[in-house]
DNA sequence: ATGGGTACGCTATAACATAACGTCACGCGC
DNA sequence: GCGCGTGACGTTATGTTATAGCGTACCCAT
């Protein structure tokens, strides 16, 4: 059974900081000359209004909610949009998709702490981390494209509950 | 179309370099007190004779090749033991299985080189990876189970035909 | 022999992902 | 205006990965 996940409250966004998130994701696709269309943009507040990493069914679910259609090809191809965009990123170990924290940064490295115990993902971009795997890649010969760090644990708020 | 991958051709295994690793696995176990039934041995030996990493349904294949019988509940229960058992490991980005350099460490973590030139994975060990990845998430209060790190890219085998 | 434990068989289904092809609207050069 | 290329989307069908839920065979210690 797929979880079920926010679904839209009615009053929604009270502070009103995820219709800025997404005014701001619309600025920065037109300053690319690319389109973030109907679609993707219902895609994207789908993603960034879960606070926790969001399936692509329970996606097409949401985007069927909306719109009244969709088929999962609609849902992959605005994801593929989203991640090319450094909108969002995938996260593997779940086969889910979170908002990306610096929706102005393209393309950049991130690392995840995935709490099994609420299910929140936080997102993290430390130079560290990403010094030491391009040093060890290298002393392999290696040229590395894309990075994938996921820390599954327990997160700070989890160990005080137990 | 799942991708067929080296198909036991009789004369498998010359050196019997892939009978002595399933030896060290068994031996492994009995020291453990746990069974490498014929299953798992089964299983286990598929994805040491795959150069790549294998997927779930490519060993099912291959088990009902072996025994004639098989359902995908038999591959993962398997599978299951066989990373419990640190005798294998899971690649994320790919869903598929490797086997494991060092079969007689228990559940070590362990960072990947995925070339997606020839599709192989170099299994790496490297102490200033996870004590970065260890040292920022101390500094976000998370308790770390296990670290996923996977690195994209192309070796240098596949830049030299380039 | 009885009861517990481990492994396995089996059906079914959830969940994730893509192939392949068609349609439509838009902008551009002419 | 006209033709054309391109990008976005619709649609059908299928491929791939993973698990739920239940039953049974077997070993073995009591």
């Amino acid at each position: 059974m797929r979880p079920e996940i926010a679904q839209a409250a009615p009053d929604a966004d009270p502070t009103g900081a995820l219709s800025a998130r997404v005014a701001r994701a619309e600025a920065a696709c037109a300053r690319r000359g690319v389109r973030l269309t109907a679609i993707r943009r219902d895609v994207l507040r789908l993603i960034l209004q879960a606070d926790e990493p969001i399936g692509a069914y329970a996606l097409l679910d949401g985007l069927r909610a909306l719109t009244g259609s969709g088929k999962p090809p609609t849902v992959y191809r605005a994801l593929d949009f989203l991640l090319a965009q450094g909108l969002i990123h995938r996260v593997e170990r779940l086969n889910a998709f979170v908002g990306c924290h610096d929706e102005a940064v393209h393309q950049h490295a991130a690392q995840f702490l995935i709490c099994h115990d609420c299910g929140r993902v936080a997102e993290l971009e430390d130079a560290a981390v990403e010094a030491a795997i391009g040093a060890v890649a290298r002393t392999q010969g290696f040229a590395p494209a894309r990075v994938t760090v996921e820390v599954d644990g327990v997160c700070g708020a989890c160990q005080d509950k137990s």
